[in-house]
DNA sequence: ACCTGAACACCGTTCAAGT
DNA sequence: ACCTGAACACCGTTCAAGT
């Protein structure tokens, strides 16, 4: 219906660039300092005015809406995340790197899983990644669109195996952690299944941060396995 | 801080179940409907009232919060996975049938990208879908808390792999497509990475939904060929 | 060129009051 | 037991007006 053509901040030309008033970055960097105090919630357009002392409404100067603000926000994520270069310590080291930097990322910065995956991610840090996560696979052995399934399926592991993890972290930190009312919880949940009330008796609660690292390794581990196989054969 | 313990729509009892008044069911089921229309934003208590010919705050009697009318909603979503019993056609089938069932739920529930991996799963359908992969897993012989990493490592995948087809589609249907013009944008973006520009002359824009469902197969199989991989050894 | 304030059309949630 | 309406404390965004 609409005929609006698809965009991004990354197709406009930012105002002016430099000149007297503020700045793409000084709001950037506000609004990344007001995500990581309050959450992806406690960003309003009013709130990050205010921290600027700016009137409410200055940031549309800047910014068409607030979407654009996330898209520069949400670049910066990807600026924060590290990898070797492949060429010099092989695909396979490189690709665990990136996958471990990614993770670290995220936790740090608990509001990115709500950006990543959902927005585009056509900024310059992004495509600093992107293409040296391409030039990763090549290296490996991939060819043509293979190359990108690879990357999006390690990609795809990454961040849906975090999100979970920063959702329970974030509960968790809301409330009491209380170990025995939530394997009592739990096993209330899964009543009628014998099989699942057999994990209550393991230590998955008593250190959920341990065990959330070890579950990443096993299937970080897994998904690199099974990309090794498609190059064998 | 907060001394509140964590908490879940199913460890509270219903109001009464049955009487005269509203249902939970009724409530959930125009929830989905409206869900399904207007997407996450679309749904607000003040219009799901209306929707039910009720005053906007009503919903509070049934439901302590959004949050928990949510959870109910996301165990809907749960409720629409099918899987066959793995005892009957084998783990690795079962794994490939619950992966390619839950995207396809996603794919037809947009909205419910944002509650998976969000929202804690501990209702009846959530339970049910949980035990089945673990005995799915337990099957192909994984043991102790292996079923569970094995678990989350396929889910993980599919999620992390769905989650940014659904932003991709729902950014496409608000804007017109023109697979040139999306071309000449991202070209842009990478203009400084030749490897990545290589890209542009694939058929990658073309037909993005067929693209999509062949990187969601690759994928799969590498990572149900590492899991089997970890068996083997 | 940059910023302001008022205004519009929304939110979730609380709560006293009604039947 | 169930529902209402008013009220509170917020939102993103538009826009005419100011400097």
């Amino acid at each position: 219906m609409s005929a609006k053509q698809f965009t991004s901040v990354w197709f406009r030309e930012p105002r002016k660039a430099a000149s007297p008033g503020r700045s793409r970055e000084e709001i950037v960097a506000a609004a990344i300092e007001l995500l990581d105090q309050e959450g992806l919630d406690g960003l309003s357009m009013r709130k990050l005015g205010a921290k600027l002392g700016a009137g409410a409404t200055s940031l549309y100067w800047y910014v068409a809406h607030k979407d654009e603000l996330l898209e520069l926000v949400y670049d910066e994520v990807w600026g924060e995340m590290t990898m070797p270069e492949p060429e010099e310590v092989g695909w396979r080291a490189a690709a665990t790197a990136l996958a471990y930097s990614m993770r670290h990322v995220m936790l740090r910065h608990p509001w990115s899983a709500d950006l990543l995956g959902r927005l585009p991610a056509l900024g310059p840090n992004a495509m600093r990644v992107a293409d040296r996560m391409r030039r990763m696979f090549r290296l490996a052995g991939f060819e043509g669109m293979d190359v990108d399934y690879a990357g999006s399926t390690l990609t795809a592991y990454v961040y849906g195996k975090t999100l979970p993890e920063i959702a329970w972290n974030s509960a968790m930190a809301d409330h009491e952690y209380d170990a025995d009312a939530m394997r009592a919880m739990v096993a209330r949940a899964a009543k009628d299944y014998p099989d699942m009330l057999e994990r209550m008796n393991m230590d998955v609660y008593d250190d959920p941060r341990a065990i959330q690292a070890v579950a990443f390794d096993f299937g970080l581990v897994s998904v690199l396995d099974g990309l090794e196989r498609r190059l064998a054969t």
